[in-house]
DNA sequence: AACTATTTATAAGA
DNA sequence: TTCTTATAAATAGTT
């Protein structure tokens, strides 16, 4: 249909054939959306020029989306199942996972043993026993070295008071009178009524970390969600 | 086009609407094949019948789910993304709670303590001390259980064999001479070595469910998959 | 499904 | 790109 008639095959000349897609894709639109219009259909034609640029016509009546999802329920065809699928496969085996270590968590907090053999029980206990000494171990380990930074703090701040101290009597030895040297009791001298029991001070702060919701195994939630 | 012009506009007579869907529908797939010919494009026409028919084409140097990407990727519309999105948000959600369970397991089994504050590691501690118990109780619970349900067999086993010996006696009394009643020491009569010590009889068996790849809370592995 | 008078699409040229 | 126009192709109404 024009000058003349032509062979269907690919136009070698580009100009040639970018005009001619330019002119057919105008007329398949037309006749997309006439059909669209006449018989009551849905229609999505979707095309990539040569050069790779995207044309699209949908009827009014659909999206691009319904008629694809519509596409797959009709034809039956995955595209983008396998895809999907293997993602719920990966979810699902997460969740198990997940049951899992819950379970385990709750059997080592005295929960959900029904279901253990005395072997079991034996294992676990044994197990419990031993975690519980590391646990302890790391405790004690932390608490003395807590002890042993404040015992240095101390010993820092009573260098630092003692000399102090001592820049204070010698300035006030000249100008003054009657102040005799104390012996470095720089507590008294300072009004400080500590006895040494620094090593106890930092178990009553009453700001600790961590506790104000009860402490991560105070109540513990196994976060069922 | 034909013997007389129409207006665009449904076609009421369900069957000339049917008869030039069918018609159309077969210009624009041949209109889609030359251009897909003609110029070296790419084309997705799909199509859906006022009954409700699929018909499709695709030019035979692509697919429809090729297409189908090329078009996500080129537009930038998501059409699947907000599910796909909304799963892969579930995934890294159950990968975050599965490594806090993970982390929670190894702290209960003595390891990765080093981020745990004093208070913590004393939480922990308590509640591995009260969990202990109560596996331990549990397993005592079972234990004896078990013994009850051993005990009991014992017993019926004693007195089936008590009344097979009587019947053998009985039945011997006659024929026979000098078979004494030994006053239901069956044990010996049988030739049991039990010394009732049928409470750790179970400890021995060789074939321990669940305990061929060293048991749960032996080599316990976190899986880390 | 086939026919065919007409309408419509479009190839080539400007 | 757009217009023009001769001609090919599509198709509405009919058989």
């Amino acid at each position: 249909m024009g000058r003349g008639k032509i062979e269907i095959k690919r136009i070698e000349n580009s100009t040639n054939r970018q005009v001619t897609y330019s002119k057919r894709r105008g007329g398949i639109f037309k006749k997309a959306a006439e059909l669209t219009v006449l018989c009551d259909a849905e229609v999505s034609l979707i095309m990539f020029s040569s050069t790779g640029k995207l044309s699209e016509y949908v009827s009014h009546t659909a999206t691009t989306k319904k008629i694809f999802d519509r596409y797959q329920q009709v034809s039956g065809i995955n595209l983008w199942n396998s895809h999907y699928e293997r993602m719920q496969e990966h979810l699902s085996k997460q969740k198990e996972v997940n049951n899992n270590l819950r379970r385990e968590i709750r059997q080592r907090m005295g929960e959900d043993l029904d279901d253990l053999s005395v072997d079991e029980l034996r294992g676990l206990e044994q197990n419990m026993e031993n975690s519980l000494k590391v646990v302890r171990e790391r405790k004690y380990h932390v608490i003395s070295t807590q002890t042993d930074t404040c015992k240095k703090k101390i010993r820092n701040l009573q260098d630092t008071n003692a000399s102090l101290l001592r820049q204070l009597e010698e300035r006030d030895e000249i100008p003054h009178f009657g102040f005799v040297d104390n012996g470095g009791d720089y507590e008294s001298a300072l009004g400080l009524a500590n006895n040494g029991s620094h090593l106890f001070a930092f178990r009553l702060q009453p700001n600790q970390p961590n506790l104000q919701d009860g402490g991560i195994y105070g109540s513990y939630d196994l976060r069922l969600a």
